[in-house]
DNA sequence: ATAAAGGTTCCAGTAACTGGAGAGTCAACC
DNA sequence: GGTTGACTCTCCAGTTACTGGAACCTTTAT
C-alpha cells in the first residue's frame, strides 16, 4: 500500500512515517516502478507500535530496541523477554505518573462547581503532587 | 530554594527547569542578591505537574494551558473545568492506549518460554495492535 | 585563602519532526 | 488522448524542546 494509506492506517502524519523510513526505523518493504514506497501490514502495524512508544516518551532509539525484539526473531527468547521485561517496568513506571495526572486534573474538575464561583481550588491539587523519579530509562 | 534543589525536587534536569523560566513557562518567585534563581515550593509542584504532562506528549503550550488553570485562579470556574475536562479526556485516551502497549508488551513477555526457543511469537502481539486515533488533541 | 560545588549568561548542537518548493505519477473524467 | 487534482518523490530549511559547553561568578567547606 502507499505511503498516505500505511500513515492513514497507523494514525500518523505522512511525514513522519516517511521520516522514519529515512532513519531505518521502519523501511517500507519494497519500491513501486514509479518510486513510491511500498508498505505491508506487517510495517502498519510496527508503525502504530512505534506511534504508541513514542507518544509515551519513548525515544527513537527505544522504539528501536522494542522493534527489534520484533526484528530478531532469532535471538534467544530469554534475551527477548529480559528486554521486554525491563520496558515493561518502564510503562508501569509512566501508567502510575500517568494516574497521578489524571488525579490531579480530576480532583480540580470535581472541587470546582463549575458554576461562576471563582477561585477555583486548582492549588491544592499541585500541592498534592507527589514527587516522582523522571523517566530516564535507558 | 536554589534551581538545583528546586530541580532534584521536581525529578527534572537543572538546564530543564532554566529554560522553563526563560521561556516563561514557570519562573522562579525571585532572585537572590546574587542573581540566583529563587523558587517556592509552589514552583516546584508547578514544575512536577509539568514534567509529568510533557512525558505524555503534552507540548509546552498545553502545559501552558494547564498550567493556566493554576494561575488564573480568579478566572471563571466553569471555564476552568471546561478545559480541564477536555485535557481529562486527552489523558484518558492515552491512558487506553498506554494500556494497549503495555499488553502488547506482556503479552511477548508472557508467550516467550524465557528459554532459548528462538522464534518468540512478538508478531501476534504486534498483529494485534489495534488502529486508534493519533493525540492531536489541540 | 583556596578548592569544589553549584550558580549565571550565551551560544551552538541535537532529536524528532514539520513545512514548502519543485517535479514526477496515478486515477478519473471529458 | 489530454487535462485536472490528489498523491508521491527528494531535498532543504525551520521548529520545538531541550542539552552540552565555555567563560565567569557565588557559596560553602577546609
Amino acid at each position: 500500500m502507499n505511503i498516505g494509506t500505511a500513515a492513514t492506517a497507523a494514525g500518523l502524519p505522512v511525514k513522519t512515517v516517511r521520516y522514519y523510513a529515512d532513519i531505518g526505523l521502519i523501511s517500507p518493504s519494497g519500491r513501486t516502478d514509479a518510486g513510491y514506497r511500498d508498505y505491508a501490514e506487517d510495517e502498519v502495524s510496527k508503525l502504530i507500535f512505534v506511534r504508541r512508544a513514542r507518544s509515551f516518551g519513548f525515544s527513537i532509539d527505544q522504539a528501536r530496541e522494542l522493534l527489534s525484539l520484533y526484528e530478531d526473531r532469532n535471538r534467544s527468547s530469554a534475551d527477548v523477554k529480559a528486554i521486554a521485561a525491563r520496558k515493561l517496568e518502564d510503562i508501569d513506571a509512566k501508567m502510575s505518573e500517568l494516574r497521578a495526572l489524571r488525579d490531579e486534573l480530576a480532583h480540580l474538575v470535581d472541587a470546582c462547581r463549575g458554576d461562576n464561583r471563582p477561585d477555583c481550588p486548582i492549588i491544592s491539587g499541585f500541592a498534592n503532587a507527589r514527587k516522582d523519579r523522571p523517566s530516564t530509562s535507558g
